[in-house]
DNA sequence: AAGAATTTGTGAAATTTTTCACAAAGTCGG
DNA sequence: CCGACTTTGTGAAAAATTTCACAAATTCTT
């Protein structure tokens, strides 16, 4: 399934976008989806989808286009969908609380097992199902729970820390709110989602 | 300033990161800054920095670097970060409370003038300073207050109908985190924020 | 069953973005 | 003020990504 070929990031992101054009013609009850219907969607090239898919495998009849249900699985097995992802979130404020309650990540096999915070008046209560436990108590669970992902929604100045705290407890991958780059060893993969970046971004775009 | 030559979306990017470790170098008292240091700082190439910040000027000395004060100005001018941004926010729940809470934006310029909601308990209170009003009210507030921006943290089934009515209201830029794709018509600026997509892509790195 | 119509998968071409590499401009120490 | 350094700004080269375009596969129509 995974070739030796270099396949870009930003496939990566699209075949994202795939999954949910597919949700949404599925409840059209479509059958089959051609890479011109899925390009149009995306506001893309067809053959740019047909590129994406064909890094991983021949998933389309000539003449007929792509058997949604098929295409849906391929999907969520190039993405690591198919199986449960263990993710701990950190800072339970007002951004981590909303996060704890977020439907969306339970679907697709991300499971929030822990939360943690250092303020004392949150440890031990129950926060949308999930425990928030004292931070000293960080490595301990996340090795016992063979947590994997981690979330990190605390304020900047406290992030690096934190970061390191996860790095040492053994976390493979880490997702990022504070908004503030921080430093992790190369083994461990980071995604920042800096959220006045995205408006800082529209106001460029506004000003001209 | 603005050049005719088309500047890369990702430039923009950039830029919004290169102002963030300025931010951070600026705590350490330094007055210069090469295009070395902010590209070691991204991993990214030097010449990348240079590139990107020609796009808009000249504005470092050979053999100096650039002046940090200067720069940080020039790129709030390029982000068009120099004024202040009327922005309203609908759906006042989870996330949508956190983002009304997050100091970020405010510092940036982005002010949240007003926020909408059609759940009757939350009218007319104040959250972290913001009135919520009815969302039957949004186009005549919309237009009274000049808002330019809109943020939609509703769940995805009424995403497309808020953003028809902040199109309506004539706003020029939506920040979407509902997780579905929304339709705008090209002289409205989108964004996306899907948080689920950022976990699907470190979950596709960890499966390889 | 044959011809028309679709649509995939993929080399090749075009375009975009990144990196290289270096002249020119400026700094610094004595 | 000179010679050694440093670092910018930018053409040119390299690399990456997107788009084109078409043979081959498959379906559809009659």
């Amino acid at each position: 399934m995974v070739k030796k070929t270099k396949i870009p990031e930003i496939t990566i992101t699209r075949l994202s976008n795939y999954f949910r054009v597919l949700d949404e013609f599925k409840r059209r009850e479509f059958y089959n989806i051609a890479s011109y219907q899925l390009a149009e969607e995306m506001d893309i090239n067809d053959s740019q989808v047909r590129k994406d898919l064909a890094y991983f495998g021949q998933f389309g009849k000539p003449g007929m286009g792509y058997e949604m249900t098929r295409l849906k699985e391929e999907i969520q097995k190039i993405l690591g969908l198919t199986r449960k992802w263990r993710v701990a979130l950190v800072g339970v404020g007002n951004l981590g609380s909303a996060l704890l309650a977020y439907k969306g990540f339970q679907g697709q096999g991300f499971h929030i097992i822990a939360a943690f915070d250092s303020d004392p008046k949150k440890m031990g209560k129950k926060w949308a199902g999930t425990v928030v436990y004292d931070i000293t108590e960080l490595k301990s669970i996340i090795r016992k729970e063979r947590i994997e992902i981690g979330i990190i929604t605390i304020p900047a100045p406290a992030a690096q820390e934190v970061a390191n705290l996860l790095t040492k407890a053994g976390i493979k991958a880490i997702l990022n709110f504070a908004p503030v780059r921080i430093a992790v060893p190369k083994n461990v993969r980071l995604s920042n989602v800096d959220l006045s970046l995205r408006l800082e971004n529209l106001s460029f775009f506004l000003s001209r």
